[in-house]
DNA sequence: GGCAAGATTGAGCGATCACTCAATTGTGGT
DNA sequence: ACCACAATTGAGTGATCGCTCAATCTTGCC
């Protein structure tokens, strides 16, 4: 090397993550990217190739994020239905920790960029069902140790919880009452508890 | 009246709600309006005073819309109870049927308009709280007629049905499998069933 | 038929968009 | 000390953005 990259790339792409998570991909210009990176144009480009590079990679190092925190916390968990419902409550947990941050970056981008043929948007789904399969792995993990019935359906349960986690996240962005929004993640936590079965405790 | 408006406003509104559904209000540009109302620049001024201004038309047509299907859809169903759980299952069926349309659009607003000031996000946020309420008034009806114990809290049940309607069209976004997504809506929509009253056929 | 009023037109406004590249700067090797 | 090279710089590219307005066109009325 005969000159160091004077920025630190991995919390460039921290910023920029955080920077697109919140405002999207349109709203987001080069100048607001330059002001949050502290980088100029050419350097933006050499190290990213363009604004939709560094979206994805953006993109990319959120699902990343996510998935450990996530594997992280099913470790730590008593069992692993409890850990799927343990996440419902942590989306509202992190959001009422920071206000920034809002809704899941995979969900507003899938909404977005909806147009069929548009890379992103495409990888937003893609990292969408891969965030299932891994659902659908821990419920056929539940149902192996015997939390659930033989005649639960992993791929199905997951659909379905999947599809909870995001209204659960797009409702943050339109109420900020802590109580509202507890109250809202146990409900839905509940309701994933309950397949449990009968009489069987964890 | 000396000049009669070449145009339909009625029309003109609806392509230009159904232009911002589908894209979104960033990604659409004033010539994908000019193109899709058959209108020039002056004229779509004149009428709309503005990209915003249309947006914010277009926004409170959808609501509107969305109300008035909703309200037949009660008054046709067998029960408030049933009604809000066919809600569910109405969405898929509209996006099978249309495969234009994608998720609902107050939600894809809320979050592509995330930013707390700006007018025409919060006028989403705005509409869905009003459909939130208009889902515990019936709820409430659901309650008062025995349908749901008298312990229910409408207002908590409407959040609850809320998040799992906007999971739902924002899964619409990343799934056409029409087996899935029927199954998907069958399972959140026996959940609301499930709240009746033990015993207690509608 | 001619006129006044209302509506449309579309070329073009300044601003901003994503992006480029010749010039400059800084660094490690010798 | 000096050089070769990697990396940054930032003024500037053409394109497109949302939008304006003087000119034009169409209508209803007399």
């Amino acid at each position: 090397m005969t000159r160091a990259a004077p920025y630190d790339r991995d919390l460039a792409l921290d910023r920029a993550m955080q920077l697109f998570w919140s405002q999207g991909y349109h709203a987001t210009s080069l100048k607001d990217i330059e002001a949050a990176l502290d980088m100029r144009p050419g350097s933006i480009y050499a190290a990213f190739k363009s604004k939709d590079g560094l979206f994805r990679l953006a993109l990319a190092r959120y699902y990343r994020r996510m998935m450990e925190v996530f594997d992280d916390r099913l470790a730590a968990a008593e069992s692993p239905l409890e850990a799927l419902a343990d996440w419902l409550r942590f989306h509202v947990e992190i959001r009422l920790d920071d206000p920034a941050p809002p809704a899941c970056m995979l969900a507003k981008t899938s909404l977005e960029l909806a147009d069929i043929d548009g890379e992103a948007g495409a990888e937003a789904r893609a990292y969408l069902r891969e965030v299932a399969e891994r659902f659908a792995a821990v419920f056929a993990l539940a149902r192996a140790r015997g939390e659930l019935p033989d005649s639960a359906d992993p791929e199905r349960l997951a659909r379905l919880l999947q599809a909870k986690i995001m209204g659960l996240t797009v409702f943050l962005q339109r109420e900020a009452d802590p109580q509202a929004l507890r109250q809202l993640a146990d409900d839905l936590a509940d309701e994933v508890l309950a397949l449990r079965h009968p009489g069987k405790a964890a």
